[in-house]
DNA sequence: AATGGGTGTTGCATATGTTGCAACAAACTT
DNA sequence: AAGTTTGTTGCAACATATGCAACACCCATT
């Protein structure tokens, strides 16, 4: 791989968490100023890169712009949309959509609850990856060894005393998952939220992406939650028969 | 600048068009297969390019979750601070940065007026509505069915004899301002006070604050007040420009 | 007004890292 | 099975990126 690429690439994250300037920039690549500044020149070029008037450096309109493409080469989260749109009409919690890519697991897409309690995430977010069901639906479908694989670099932080606690656990669960088709995360993540998810499938049958629903204690019970399963489970088929093909015809 | 970053930046605006393989990539780079390789394998590990089933590459979900953290760590106040002290500096008048949050506009920033006489105001604070500019202009840009929910569910407090009587009046007056694209308070929130607003926009062109210059009737007349509307408007329009990074298109 | 610390910027010699080649591997067509 | 297309690797040659040191600049301090 290329080392001036691979430098000039890792100044984006790092503009990413805010603005920073030349020599920070520099200090955190572990290299010279001139170097740095050659490399952001060239960003800058690019778009990538904004300079602001006090000379610090962040991202660029470019990058939005590339993003939006890249979200929209994502054609499964335009056919999921509506969807997801009507799941939340009928039952107000907060619907997320996910892919799994390169090692990660993202949030593409958010309907907000209606109920003025709001869990916190972030769209292009990277899920808590040992706990999501959205997670362990899309991890769930890999192959045994790539799942062993990613199970051991995990790591497994204790968001709650229901985290999952190591790779051997997170396999059994995905192994479950596998099995039955759907997934939970009961209060995993932060004590007091529930999520169900379902998987989103191709026309051979891969997932390509999973849903979920998810809900405070104070709004629902999980019990209360699960009820919902059905209707879930229900919509992510319907998505999957949209994407696949099987059912409509939608682009070329 | 950098030849090899120049050349593997290339490759995004390239792949927002639509996936390609490794020999597209190559002669459309005017490069040898190999040199695109190894430039695609970079991309690839920062997760800027994803490779599909068929080889192919496409734009990778990374780029997405790298937009949405830098908007989420951009941060208006910081860029739009000093705009705010340097049309303090022309006109003397008090200047007030806005946003919308769950329901309610909160002041963000704030420059004292440079008169004896000032307003009170606290940064932080929720701002007076139904009234205020700011709150105008943030509202206004809401979807029809929001503005609505958001009216009914308002109290109108009538502040003075020209404060927004009602849910209907003010949809009335938010369409205008949607319209227009500024805003005025003239005495509705206190009867000796007058302000004029103008929205700041993202790059996506939706309203990510508002801010307003506020004079009371002593110091400056209404009409007065009015003839500071172009500099206000440029003001705003200058902060959206450099919030959104789109102060300098460069081609190739 | 002069000094000094803090930036960002440029020219240059060195050698490091990138390049294109050609040969290889693998997957599909015929 | 032979042939075509596409992706991949090792290597030698050279172009390119690198760090250095000197410079220009701005701001605060004296």
């Amino acid at each position: 791989m290329s080392q001036t690429v691979d430098r000039a690439l890792s100044i984006l994250p790092l503009l990413a968490q805010g603005p920073a300037d030349l020599g920070q920039v520099a200090e955190r690549l572990g290299v010279h100023k001139s170097t740095a500044l050659r490399l952001l020149r060239t960003l800058h070029e690019h778009g990538l890169v904004y300079r602001q008037e006090d000379q610090r450096y962040r991202l660029g309109a470019r990058l939005f712009a590339l993003a939006q493409e890249a979200v929209e080469n994502l054609d499964v989260r335009e056919i999921a949309h509506p969807h997801l749109v009507a799941l939340n009409d009928r039952c107000g919690h907060t619907v997320h959509l996910a892919v799994y890519e390169e090692q990660e697991v993202l949030y593409i897409d958010k309907v907000e609850s209606r109920y003025p309690v709001r869990m916190y995430s972030r769209i292009g977010k990277p899920v808590a990856i040992t706990v999501a069901a959205v997670a362990k639906l899309l991890l769930a479908d890999l192959t045994e060894p790539e799942r062993r694989a990613i199970a051991e670099k995990l790591d497994y932080p204790m968001y709650t005393s229901r985290s999952t606690p190591d790779a051997a656990a997170f396999l059994k669960e995905l192994a479950v998952v596998r099995e039955q088709g759907w997934a939970t995360d009961l209060g995993g993540h932060e004590e007091s939220i529930n999520c169900i998810g379902a998987p989103i499938r191709g026309a051979d049958g891969r997932v390509v992406a999973a849903m979920s629903v998810s809900a405070p204690n104070v709004v629902v019970t999980a019990e209360e939650l699960l009820t919902l399963l059905p209707l879930v489970r229900r919509t992510a088929e319907t998505i999957s028969r949209e994407y696949s093909g099987t059912n409509r015809p939608k682009k070329a």
